[in-house]
DNA sequence: ATGAAAGCGCTAACAA
DNA sequence: TTGTTAGCGCTTTCAT
């Protein structure tokens, strides 16, 4: 008859009363160590995890969900980034909440939506989100923001430019990173170094920018207007961008892009027009995507932990759901600096 | 008093309960009505119907999920394909399952793990998964499938090897767009033209080497192995081939890569030997990625409609998996042929 | 520090 | 054709 236990642990799963029976305590002590709770003396906590252990068992999400007063399910929000990037993200995303026990929600936005927020709203409510995962540009739309601390749901930022505003987030150091790119080209002897600037939207485009004139100021180069375009990170409006500077009388010997797409759209011009790359100009992108590779020649751009900064923000999101609302303390937020410059010969320079 | 639904209606979702009173029906008919049910009168169920529009209800996918003998959980098996066709797959997918009420979980797989089809059991057990996607390879993982029915899980199969296996399946015409590929090369006047397969473990790579193959024999062009290599669909791999194939004596004047990703590779190759594209050497893909237009000069490929082929495979298993065992009959499988050649110009022949 | 009981929103079996 | 009842597995009171 002890053979049972076997036979129910394949067709159905688990449940938190085998736990509890096999550890000789109530169901309620095996949700105390579930959820973390701290009423449980440390040697009974012990044989729930050892009995959760040999079980095997893993809390039902949807049992959870109906009964608590808050949900498992975090919803990833984002606006069409580059599939490479969101791929990253959704990684980590995933991993973390795989780890959690939470369910990980897509939801993908059109950041300029008039119903954004309603639609976010609803979703929310649909599906008792806790929490979200915002990342760039819905990072930094304040409407969106607001309306979510109404409606009392947690948000975690990926990559977001008012870093003053409430609410952990997780960053890199774009500004370090393209100041460091751009001395790096500095150092091969440019001295004309053109640059399309991202997304006015996106954070990123921001501090790369940033970068960008630190670099030039801090080597006495001027920084004339006619280097700086205005680009969107994607394909097309690098290649608009790089027609307007490769157009110059006296030509950029290098272009730094803000994001590989783009620099992807100044080579695609350059051959077009062409300007041999890199005896004529070099081109520098940011992010490290396949593209980078798959173009020729490669380019030299920057490596984003994309999926360790997904991973970091969803743990920080899971950390606040579960003590939602206990004490007002923010999680320090994060601060990735593991950037690495990628040249196009694939060396890593210093 | 009566505002109050509408307070309710802010914070807490709208139950079937509320449904049920305001249709002036039991919940249990409103649930008939969801189910698709058979047992319920016009009348009643346009009642019922009206009820749920007005109160915009949705039903509680962890309620469902709870009570019901199947989950509301839909599984999407993926072995890293390229983001961006995973990007529409998955696109495709949700908005299938956000129509029908699932959720679409994601799972990233190793079709050559070992502990694949274990992996896959306890994922399907734990969140009562009724049943699967599978995309190419995972689609042709003979002992995946056989896993999967002993399990009683339902699937439905992206662009399949073996079509005469059981169950739903979504695939296009491979060989007939490959075929129409090389038939265009062919009347722009190519006569010795590369091939590089694809991988294979996925159905396309076959399809579309027997495309090649009958569009050579059918204008009577010899087909030599020297012209042939073979590729795994990755950038790395086409480069490979292109190495070899543009080693050759007598060179192609025109190479056919299985997808973009490996005639990205043969580009980039042929750029590294100085030979001029398309001056010298025609190169064509398969899949339209972004990168097939990045890259320069643009490739010539096919457009899949890969978003349709994953909504319709998701609508094909949540079918099976509402009338699980009901019938034994299978929904017609569904062959779509929308396949679009798109020339490096941007042209559309014909 | 632990347990007993109630109930989350829904479906399943059984009544009517 | 419709309604009633009893749970699904868990978290939440509230009691001990």
């Amino acid at each position: 008859m002890e053979g049972c236990e076997q036979m129910l642990g394949g067709s159905g799963s688990v449940t938190i009363h085998q736990v509890a029976e096999r550890a000789g305590v109530s169901i309620k002590t095996v949700s105390r160590v579930l959820n973390h709770e701290i009423n449980v003396r440390a040697e009974t906590k012990e044989r729930v995890q050892a009995a959760i252990a040999e079980l095997k068992y893993r809390p039902n999400p949807s049992a959870r969900n109906l009964a608590g007063n808050h949900g498992y399910n975090i919803a990833l929000l984002y606006d069409n980034p580059s599939p490479s990037y969101l791929m990253d993200l959704q990684r980590g995303a995933l991993e973390s909440c795989r780890a959690e026990g939470f369910h990980l929600i897509l939801q993908p936005c059109t950041y300029l939506s008039r119903d954004l927020a309603r639609e976010i709203a609803s979703l929310v409510e649909e599906s008792r989100i806790p929490g979200v995962i915002l990342s760039p540009p819905l990072s930094d739309m304040a409407g969106l923001l607001d309306q979510l601390e109404e409606l009392g749901v947690q948000h975690s930022r990926i990559a977001p430019i008012d870093v003053a505003r409430g609410g952990p987030y997780v960053a890199v150091d774009d500004r370090g990173a393209s100041y460091d790119l751009i001395r790096h080209l500095i150092e091969l002897g440019h001295r004309r170094i053109g640059i399309i600037k991202g997304h006015p939207d996106h954070g990123a485009g921001h501090w790369r920018y940033e970068g960008y004139l630190k670099a030039m100021h801090h080597y006495n180069l001027p920084v004339e207007d006619e280097l700086i375009a205005q680009g969107y990170f994607d394909f097309d409006s690098g290649m608009a961008a790089a027609r307007q500077l490769l157009a110059l009388k006296d030509r950029p010997t290098a272009i730094f892009a803000g994001n590989d797409d783009m620099a992807a759209g100044v080579l695609h011009i350059a051959h077009d027009l062409g300007i041999d790359v890199p005896g004529q100009l070099s081109v520098a992108g940011f992010d490290d995507t396949p593209l980078s590779r798959h173009v020729w020649p490669s380019l030299t751009t920057v490596r984003q932990p994309v999926a360790d900064m997904a991973r970091l923000a969803t743990m920080q999101l899971i950390d606040l759901v579960r003590k939602r609302g206990q004490s007002g303390e923010h999680p320090a937020p994060s601060m990735f600096c593991s950037l690495v410059i990628r040249d196009s010969t694939g060396k890593v320079p210093e």
